[in-house]
RNA sequence: GGGAGAGUUCCCGAGUGGCCAAAGGGGACAGACUGUAAAUCUGCUGGCAACGCCUACGGUGGUUCGAAUCCACCCUCUCCCA
């Protein structure tokens, strides 16, 4: 199976501008792509997962990605796929991430001996002359057609800014650029960005009659439609230290019943006869799959040894025990108890488990709070000092715990 | 530049002087059920020293015993005309 195919299988590509010539780049390492990746944060998420596995997968076969920090055109604003013009962030804040950014990459790509390349759009996009930019780039734009696109469809209903609707010029400059400087011959990016792929494309063949190719990734969505990696509490982040491994573990731990093939199959590097044996499977028997998803996820971000112990933890978790070591714990200190004891509500707001002290009582009235294994709906009960050396596990609902100790 | 509208809690959206911490829906959270799933049903959804108090209906000031609601100015957005 070529590698084309493999991608095929896997429904990762959406669309392409060929698939004869752009299955002749890849298959063969002849491919220098770039995927651009904006710095709007700090920290990747799994939402960036996707093209990253692709990156990664077009690397392991020879070609070489540049991946391109979009710097400069975070400071514009993409209005794909968003009702609203997007926060405007300082050049600051969006170097600082793009570092950041920059290092969790290199977890994952291999970016040694040139094999890999690392760009900001900001280095050459800020130094560009605006009457020089609208006669070498802007007379290649036709108005008109910009128009017809889909991400700009959706605005002018809304009202789309003259600075938003230049972004589709950067993105196809970038290509040219990186094809100038790189030979970049291919350009990625998700489902939403065709537009914008296409014009760089179109771009780099008009300007240079060279060759230049578009792949889009198809977007990965769940079973009722929402992106991948969003929840409701917000992005889970690949940065330990905004989502734990634990969680994180939690996550493709829950996977919906009709997502656990399709994201084995996107996100995982197992072999797609590896899969199959899932595939037929449904109802309980897909725990397995689930087990094995999360556990593959959480190895690949986090190394197999985190993605043991999440898998552990879980497991002592859900199968009865209480007390594993990787479970997010707080420690507490004197100061805190009150009578030498430290009352219910207190320890739920104090480590986080409910935002007040309301939310807590809440929480408590309704049968959801677990001391120890022991339900709590007492609002006055405490748990006692000698307890709290020893460590207590505080539990809500079924699947959030918490390690009070007193240190 | 002229004219007409809009801004409400996590989101959508009712509310046009006291009965408003604000209908309804969505989401989130908890309970039952279950497979750490989904669906369904129930509860719940600003905070606190809690039958009370504080903070909240774009912002600032005002009218009033009392304002999300009325007035003035300002900000933002949408629409129509230029």
């Amino acid at each position: 199976m070529t590698l084309f195919e493999e991608l095929k299988a896997r429904d990762i590509i959406a669309q392409s501008t060929g698939e004869e010539e752009v299955a002749a780049l890849i298959n063969n390492g002849k491919a220098i792509f770039y995927c651009g990746f904006d710095p709007s944060a700090d920290s990747l998420t799994v939402g960036h997962f996707v093209p990253l596995t692709l990156l990664k997968r077009l690397q392991q076969h020879g070609n070489k990605p540049i991946v391109l920090l979009g710097g400069g055109t975070m400071l514009v604003g993409d209005p794909s796929g968003r009702s609203d013009m997007r926060q405007m962030m300082t050049a600051d804040q969006i170097q600082a991430n793009a570092e950041k950014m920059k290092a969790q990459m290199a977890n994952f790509i291999d970016f040694s001996d040139d094999k890999a390349l690392f760009v900001n759009n900001a280095d050459w996009l800020r130094s560009l002359n605006y009457l020089d930019f609208l006669r070498d780039i802007g007379v290649h734009f036709s108005v008109n057609r910009m128009l017809t696109a889909e991400c700009y469809k959706n605005r002018m209903e809304k009202g789309l800014t003259f600075l938003e609707f230049n972004y589709m010029l950067m993105q196809a400059y970038d290509f040219y650029h990186l094809h100038n400087e790189y030979g970049c011959n291919l350009e990625l990016g998700g489902d939403d960005q065709w537009s914008n792929i296409l014009a760089g494309a179109d771009l780099v063949r008009r300007k240079t009659t060279h060759e230049a190719h578009a792949l889009t990734i198809s977007l990965l969505l769940t079973h009722d439609g929402k992106k991948m990696g969003k929840t409701a509490s917000g992005a889970v982040w690949l940065d330990p230290a905004k989502t734990s491994p634990y969680d994180f573990y939690q996550f493709f731990r829950n996977t919906h019943d009709n997502d656990v093939v399709k994201i084995l199959k996107r996100l995982t590097f197992m072999p797609l006869d590896d899969i199959a044996q899932y595939q037929s499977l449904s109802g309980s028997a897909l725990n397995d799959a689930k087990e094995r998803l999360a556990y593959e996820m959480t190895a690949m971000v986090h190394g197999a040894d985190e993605a043991e112990k999440a898998r552990e933890t879980a497991k002592s978790l859900f199968g009865g025990g209480a007390d594993a070591a990787d479970m997010p714990a707080t420690t507490v200190t004197e100061a805190d108890l009150s009578d030498g004891g430290l009352p219910v509500i207190d320890a739920l707001v104090l480590t986080g488990i409910a935002k007040s002290k309301s939310e807590a009582r809440r929480l408590m009235e309704q049968g959801g709070v677990e001391v120890d294994g022991v339900k709590t709906t007492a609002l006055t009960d405490t748990i006692a000092g000698e307890q709290l050396q020893l460590g207590v596990v505080l539990k809500k609902g079924k699947k959030v715990y918490h390690k009070v100790t007193l240190g």
